[in-house]
DNA sequence: CGGCGCTATCTTGCATTGCATGGTTCCTGG
DNA sequence: CCAGGAACCATGCAATGCAAGATAGCGCCG
């Protein structure tokens, strides 16, 4: 097995990995608001928040995409100690799907929210 | 096309259907919480958050899925008005289902919201 | 100098799940 | 009887996270 790979989480509350999916794209997008970074970076910065934690296997077909369908752009650079890396860098269409993304997301997570809270949809 | 169906809500905010993915069947748990309801009853209901509006095509197969995996009952109950209408009914263990959820979708709520407004892990 | 392990990237095949489309049955109204 | 609507269901597809495995550069240690 690969080191680094994420296994379920399932110490402290296990969510369904479907949960993550459509989120953890624009998570990415997130993470490289400020600077670019590449691929283990954002595995561990990812993983610092434990629900968010993937694998590879996710992480690389993810970034692939985003490059090919123009989110990112990328750049090789030569490590102090290793391989090279591929830094990924947000591109201005990269910034639009973000900014879409952030407006989106507080109406979906306010609807999750009212279902659980109110399914019924009783007066408060 | 069948009426009643839903098409992309465009209007006012796009959310990526992707989103929907896993969340979509808990929130069709926490509606019937407190009292069983039929198909079209639940479609509406999802549709009155417009972000959760979604299609027959897509609540039929999900709500075959929980009968099948046992987080739902059904009973077939006399319209007063048309065909009979299938009910659905929470098992005890779609109760349990539903509760795991509630306790897994905050952590993962507020992990989202941490990308998004410091994906750098600033603090504060 | 040669093997081992670490970092880092990438590929393949699969499972899950939302969706579009289309079809069937039952009831009501003309 | 026929038209139309309400309600249910099945089929096939597409998007995407994941497990598993392959490859390559670099440094350490014997």
């Amino acid at each position: 097995m690969v080191p680094g790979d994420a296994k379920n989480d399932d110490g402290g509350g296990r969510v369904p990995s479907q949960l993550r999916k459509g989120v953890l794209e624009h998570c990415v997008l997130a993470l490289l608001r400020d600077e670019p970074k590449y691929g283990v970076e954002l595995l561990a910065e990812l993983a610092s928040v434990s629900v968010m934690t993937t694998s590879q296997g996710t992480i690389y077909p993810l970034l692939s995409r985003l490059r090919r369908e123009g989110f990112v752009d990328t750049e090789l650079r030569e490590s102090p100690s290793g391989p090279p890396r591929r830094y990924y860098a947000l591109t201005p269409l990269g910034r639009t799907a973000l900014a879409e993304f952030a407006g989106a997301w507080p109406r979906f997570r306010d609807a999750v929210d009212h279902f659980l809270n109110d399914p019924q949809g009783d007066t408060a």
